[in-house]
DNA sequence: ATAAATAGGACTAAAATAGTCCCCAATGAA
DNA sequence: TTCATTGGGGACTATTTTAGTCCTATTTAT
């Protein structure tokens, strides 16, 4: 299926409401109030995204969070890798070296331009993005041909 | 990381192999013994793709599996449904109805427009295209690009 | 000082994935 | 017609990954 973690997905809700309360720092018990996840994994995505530089923080009390840049400068892809690392669809594409079976394998330039193409995807889309009103970015037929296949699954 | 499951990466190298022997039926021992896979794997991975009508499979002796259709009528995204089911990002994606948190989420729209591209990516990439020589296909920039975010993490 | 925050990391629990095995069904050849 | 060969289906186990929690240290405003 392609999965993100949970936490990504987490995080994406998180970095949406911290982006529609933009330029306000946010504490980590305000961001788990507010998403209605738990507050010590808030506290470890909020942490990621420090280390990331998606986020700044700032300690001691009245601290808290505040992203490091404007919402429409932050992509889905910084998020993405901040909390799973490269985006990549196999291993071999990470490391340089390849996978044990390098030999017989003459397939990981193919996987290269199918990374690029899910990065350059991953990119194109804002945390500014998120936060629009959906109905503006639905194409239906574009839905339709998605579920076509679901069901070869 | 967006992983694919390591099952997946197995299909890739089975299919890769049988596209080359176009035609001919191989059975499931002789794929094993080609690719290095365990043969329990390398059956259950066979089998599921028997299922998703990648291949077709002659039981009895002399038996085995062929593709189903010609390599360049395979894609990519073909071969990832047929091992890990629809092709998208997050689970709300996939069920309509949405996840628990579905009042305060406005954002699936801005998902499926990723899940489409990252479809069209995969779909543009057929068996056929994986077996010929990489070179023709990595456009050392682009590698460049991809490098560059790694190093965030 | 003290209370309110984050930082870092260890640890546990839960879930997904990978891998194996067994018994059945089909088929071709001796 | 019997037997060796090959796939079908599914249960099961082990392993790995992921998610989630907790503890202690550090920082800072009041």
């Amino acid at each position: 299926m392609l999965r993100l973690s949970k936490l990504t997905d987490y995080a994406t809700v998180i970095l949406s409401f911290m982006a529609k309360n933009n330029e306000r720092v946010c504490a980590a018990m305000e961001l788990a109030t507010a998403t209605g996840i738990a507050l010590p994994t808030v506290s470890k995505i909020l942490k990621t995204l420090v280390n990331a530089k998606v986020l700044i923080s700032t300690r001691g009390a009245k601290g808290g969070y505040l992203l490091a840049a404007a919402p429409d400068k932050i992509t889905v892809a910084t998020i993405i890798s901040a909390l799973e690392g490269p985006i990549a669809v196999t291993e071999c594409s990470i490391s340089q070296q390849g996978c044990e079976q390098a030999a017989g394998c003459n397939i990981s330039g193919h996987w290269n331009v199918i990374n690029r193409a899910i990065y350059n995807a991953l990119e194109s889309v804002t945390l500014a993005d998120m936060i629009k009103p959906q109905e503006t970015l639905i194409p239906i037929t574009s839905l339709y041909r998605l579920e076509s296949q679901n069901v070869s699954q």
